[in-house]
DNA sequence: AATGAATGAGAATTCATTCAT
DNA sequence: AATGAATGAATTCTCATTCAT
C-alpha cells in the first residue's frame, strides 16, 4: 500500500522535472518513465493517461504551499503584517520551487482543460488565505470596501503571478525576492481604507 | 505587390482563428490553410514554418493596439486621467479581440521561445505608454518614486493581464469592462505619491 | 530474445527486396513494413531511421560472403588456384544474390555516407582474402612486387566489380560466370612475377 | 539563337555544380536556377524535367573527353604507348574534372534509367578508342586473342573506373595520377600476347 | 521567352496507449 | 503489478512542375 503511494510519488516527481522543461505535448511518457526508473506501461497503472498525470501534479505541491502559508502566518497580528508575510512567502515558495513554478504558471494556469479540473478548484483554495486576510481587514475597517473584492484579489494575485511568470521566463536569473517589501507596501497602499479627505 | 501583403494577412487572420482554439502543437497547418482557402504549401512561401507563423501574428495586432492607445490618450491631460484611459482601452481592446487575446495571453506570453523573439521586444514597446505615463507622473510629483518602476509596471500589467487571462479562461462569460473604474481607482491609489503625513 | 533477432532479420530481408529496386530516397518505409508484415513504427524499434536500416543491410550478407570464401578456399593449394577460386566465388555469389548485388554495387558502394560508416570498414574486411592471397604469392615469389599492392587490388576488384555492375545494369540477362576462367587467367597473367628476360 | 545555347550551357554548368554534391533526388531545381541566375520556370523552357536535365549533362563533357583523347593519342606509335597515354589521360581528365567525375561515376553510371538513355550510348562511344587500340594490337599480334575482347575491356575500364570512384569517395585527397605508370604496365602485361612457352 | 507564385502529393517519424506475458 | 514490444494514426514540410502574367 505504502509502496503504491511511494511509486506514485516518484512518478509525479519525475513528471515535474520533465514537464517543467517541456510542455504537455512535448514531454514524453517514455522520458518520465525513464526518469522514474520504471517501464512505460507502469505509468498507466497509476494514471489514466498523460493529461491525468499532468493535472495530478499540483495536488501535493498545493498542500505544501497551503500548509506552509498557514504556518508562516501563525502568530502574526495585523492584517497588513499578514499581507507582507503572504507576499514574501508566495515569492519565496516559487524561488525555491522554480520547476514547479514553471509548470504551474506557464503551463497549467493557462490550460483550458485544467481550469475545468477538480484540481483547479483545489488550487484556488490554496490562495483562500488572501481572501481571508482581506475580509478580516475589511471587518476591522482597515481595508477598503469601496472596491469589489474580486478586483482586490486580481490586484494581489495579478502582481505576484506576473512577477513570478516573468521571472521564470527570464530563466530565474535575478532574485525574485529583491523587491518583496516594495511590493507589499504598494499593495497595502492600494488596499488601505481611504481616509475621509480623499 | 499588394497581393502578397493581402495574402499574408489572410493567412495571419486564419491563423489567429485557429490558434485561439488550439495551441501551437495542436493546431495544424492544413486547418489554417483550409481556413485561408489556399494550399498547404503556400503558407511556406510566406512563413518559414509553423512557429514562425505563430510568432508573426502579434506584429500587426500590436501596431493596432499601440496606435489606438496613442489615439485614445490624445488630448487627455492629467496623468491619472491617462491611466484611467489606458486601463479602459486595455480591457476594451481584448474585449473586442478575444481570439487574439487568447492567443496572446494564454499561448504566446507563456511561450519560452516567443520571449526570445524579435516580436516579443516589439510587443513590449507597445506598453511603453505605461512607462511614459508613470515617468511623466513622477516628474510632476504625483506618482511615487519610493518604489522601483519595475514594481509599478508589474502592478499595472499584472492586474490587467490577470483580469484578461481569467476572463478568457472563463470563456469571456462576463463583462470585463464592468469594473474598469474600480481598477483604475485602486491603481491610482497605489501609484499616487504618499502625502507627508503617511 | 531470438524473437527480436528474427524480426530484425525479417525487416532486413524486406529491405533488401525493396532497396534492390529503388534507391534510398525512393524506397518507402511503408513499403518495407508492409513487405515485412509489420507496422511502420516497429521498424523504428530496430533501426534509428531509414538510412540506418539501409546501411545495416550488408552486415549479415558480408558475413555470409566472407565465411563462404574461406570455406571455398579451404584445401586449395597454390596462389593462382586460390585466385581462380576467388574469382569464381565472387561472381557466383552475386549471380545467386542479384538483389543484394544491386543494393551493394549500385547503391551502397557509391554512397558517400556509407563510405564513412562502420559497416563499410567491415565490408572492406570481407575482401581481405584478396590481400592475403596476393601477399602470400609475393612471399612465394610468384606474384610481382614491382607494382604497388593497392594497384593490384584495384585491378582485381576493379574488373570483378565492373563486371558485376554492368551485368546487373543489363538486368542480369547473360551468364556472369561464362568468362570466369578467362578473367582468372588474365588476372594471373597480370599479377605473375615477370621473368628476368622481360 | 546563340543566346539560347549560352543559357542552356549555363544551366548545365550550374547543374554540374549542384549534382556533384547531391544526388538526383537531393539536388533541387531551385538551387540550380539560383546558381544559374534565372527563375525556376525558365529551366523548363530548356529541359523537359529534372531527370532530362540530369541526363543531359554528360553530352558536352563526353565530347570534350573524346576529342582530347584523340588529340593526345595523335602521333603516338605503338599500341602499348597508346595504352599508356589513354590510362594517363583518363586519370588526368577526372583529376581536372572531379565534380563531373562524381556526377558521372557515382550517380549516372549506376543509374538504371540513365543506362537506357540515348546519352549512355553516346558515352560508350567515348571509350571507343580503347576498343580501337585493342583491336589494332590484336591485328598486329601484340595483344592476346585468347581472351574475349569484352573481358579485356572490363579489365581496362574496371581498374580505371574503380580507381577514380574510390578516389572521389575518399574526397580526392591523394594524387590519382601517382601510380599511372604502374597501372599502364600491369594492364600491358595482362593484355600482351602470351609467348609460346607460356 | 521569362517569371515566380501557387500547387498539392507524398513520406518519415514520433509517441501515447494497449496487452500478452 | 510490472513489463516493453508493437501499434498506427497523425502531421509538417519539401519541391517538381504548372501557368497566368
Amino acid at each position: 500500500m505504502s509502496k503504491k503511494i511511494t511509486r506514485r510519488k516518484s512518478i509525479i516527481q519525475a513528471a515535474i522535472e520533465v514537464f517543467s522543461e517541456k510542455d504537455l505535448q512535448s514531454a514524453s511518457i517514455s522520458e518520465i518513465a525513464q526518469k522514474a526508473g520504471i517501464a512505460n506501461g507502469t505509468i498507466y497503472q497509476y494514471f489514466k493517461n498523460k493529461e491525468d498525470l499532468f493535472f495530478s501534479i499540483p495536488i501535493e505541491k498545493t498542500n505544501e504551499f497551503r500548509d506552509q502559508v498557514q504556518l508562516h502566518l501563525e502568530g502574526i497580528t495585523g492584517v497588513f503584517n499578514k499581507i507582507r508575510k503572504f507576499v514574501w512567502y508566495f515569492l519565496y515558495f516559487f524561488k525555491t520551487n522554480p520547476e514547479y513554478g514553471r509548470l504551474l504558471m506557464l503551463e497549467l494556469r493557462v490550460n483550458k482543460g485544467f481550469v475545468k479540473t477538480e484540481t483547479y478548484n483545489f488550487l484556488k483554495q490554496s490562495v483562500r488565505s488572501v481572501w481571508d486576510i482581506i475580509e478580516e481587514g475589511q471587518k476591522e475597517g482597515v481595508i477598503r470596501t469601496d472596491v469589489d473584492i474580486y478586483v482586490l484579489r486580481h490586484l494581489v494575485l495579478g502582481i505576484l503571478e506576473h512577477m513570478v511568470s516573468r521571472w521564470l521566463l527570464k530563466d530565474a536569473k535575478y532574485d525574485i525576492l529583491e523587491h518583496h517589501q516594495q511590493v507589499s507596501q504598494i499593495l497595502i497602499d492600494a488596499l488601505r481604507s481611504r481616509t475621509p479627505d480623499r
